[in-house]
DNA sequence: AGACCTCCCCAGAGATTTGCCTCAGAGAGT
DNA sequence: ACTCTCTGAGGCAAATCTCTGGGGAGGTCT
């Protein structure tokens, strides 16, 4: 699974860098944008959550908070200092999913986060397609078809296949593959990832000698060299 | 597909008339009663689901919902203001299908409703029949055939088989099944599942060893593979 | 009591990791 | 430009670890 991205709207720094760390130390990626507009720029970027103050010098939360709903579905997390029960209901009435109120702890709000984004994580149903249907991969079935026919793969090649092939062109080094594929805290043997692309080239490729797809990048990692559909 | 009818049991305005609002933009007709004794008597106009406050200004939440219980297995969502509350409704068989704790999203409310009128849908009469009639599914009479001969699955193994089905392909982890049949976030044993699908396969396989319908997705969980007709 | 659901344990199947050896590519020295 | 050397990558097979499936005990609701 990829590492998600938070942005955290806030205007206090103090606040804001000990969420972020929080955040950061349970493998999140997290933004910090100052101000309403800063935060209405950057929210072009595909985040997959958004901290959003109530109280910010330029725009308010409330504001904000509709107009991100205008045009996205994306989860929000309101940071209010009122906590009266219709203050509360009133800032989720307008769009927001939770709420935490002021002064929080850094871990219920990272608790929070995690609860949040496994509600609303969506089906992703996504098939990729490569070199004219030669190579499909489609999550919902965590099926791999090779010229039409369903190849086989283990979970852990499915998803370096994956993380590969949604990312072409772009060079993974085989750290990068371990984080993803096992975790965070991984302590280990990187070559294991030799084994497995080893094992997904016997699989998707007609000639592993010749990979058409997972290319060595000789001294760093590997990427995958499909071409979209 | 015709509209839902939703009830909502709910003695304070700003919490009904927002929840309402949300409703009806997700394309349910909502209406609020804001007594128990307003609530037991609309009930015989026939709703598709209720949503009910635990805590009303004549009779309490848990009454209302045995007594709709004694003639009526409608759905029931309820509110309850406390945490502690939570462990109450779970433990005690109250009889309410989900719950929500306040203060609580709208979103998040109206996610909760869609899943519980998706799980607990029996309405539509369905015919699902896969592999040229070896294997049939009648959602309205919960019956399963196998090769013509009728096979007893309890009402879990029936909800899982139906789950499944309903995908062919899609495979769902054990945490997914267990939150369709059980409710929305539960907090159990997944291995539980295993369980069910043994059961269910020694009852509509020919050789449980080598499933034709229900397939292992090692290390992920399981999907259903019959072809419809 | 009966039916059903939940949970636990064990054994076997399957996946992952490791170690070792060989092969290929990059860079330096001639 | 050629060859030598060094390091990184590929291949194989055994060891290890994880996951699933079967049986069955215990609990709960009817």
């Amino acid at each position: 699974m990829a590492k998600k991205k938070i942005l955290i709207v806030e205007d206090e720094r103090k606040i804001s860098e000990v969420v972020k760390s929080y955040l950061e130390m349970e493998g999140f990626t997290a933004v910090i944008a100052e101000t309403g507009n800063e935060a209405l720029q950057r929210i072009k970027e595909d985040f997959d959550l958004i901290i959003l103050d109530l109280m910010l010098p330029d725009i308010d939360g409330e504001t904000i908070c509709s107009s991100i709903r205008e045009f996205s579905d994306i989860p929000i997390i309101m940071l209010t200092a009122k906590s009266s029960e219709e203050e509360r209901i009133k800032g989720l009435g307008i769009g927001a999913d939770d709420y935490v109120v002021k002064p929080f702890s850094p871990r219920e709000l990272v608790a929070r986060v995690k609860a949040l984004l496994r509600r609303t994580r969506r089906d992703e149903k996504k098939v990729l397609s490569f070199n004219k249907g030669l190579l499909i991969i489609e999550t919902t079935s965590m099926e791999v078809k090779k010229d039409g026919r369903i190849v086989t793969l283990t979970p852990t090649e499915f998803k370096i296949l994956l993380l590969l092939a949604e990312n072409p062109q772009k060079v993974f080094t085989r750290l990068q593959i371990v984080n993803t594929v096992q975790g965070y805290d991984f302590e280990g043997y990187d070559r294991v990832i030799d084994a497995h692309i080893k094992n997904i080239r016997r699989k998707i490729e007609d000639n592993p000698q010749k990979p058409l797809f997972i290319k060595t990048v000789y001294g760093t990692g590997y990427k995958f060299i499909g071409i979209p559909d």
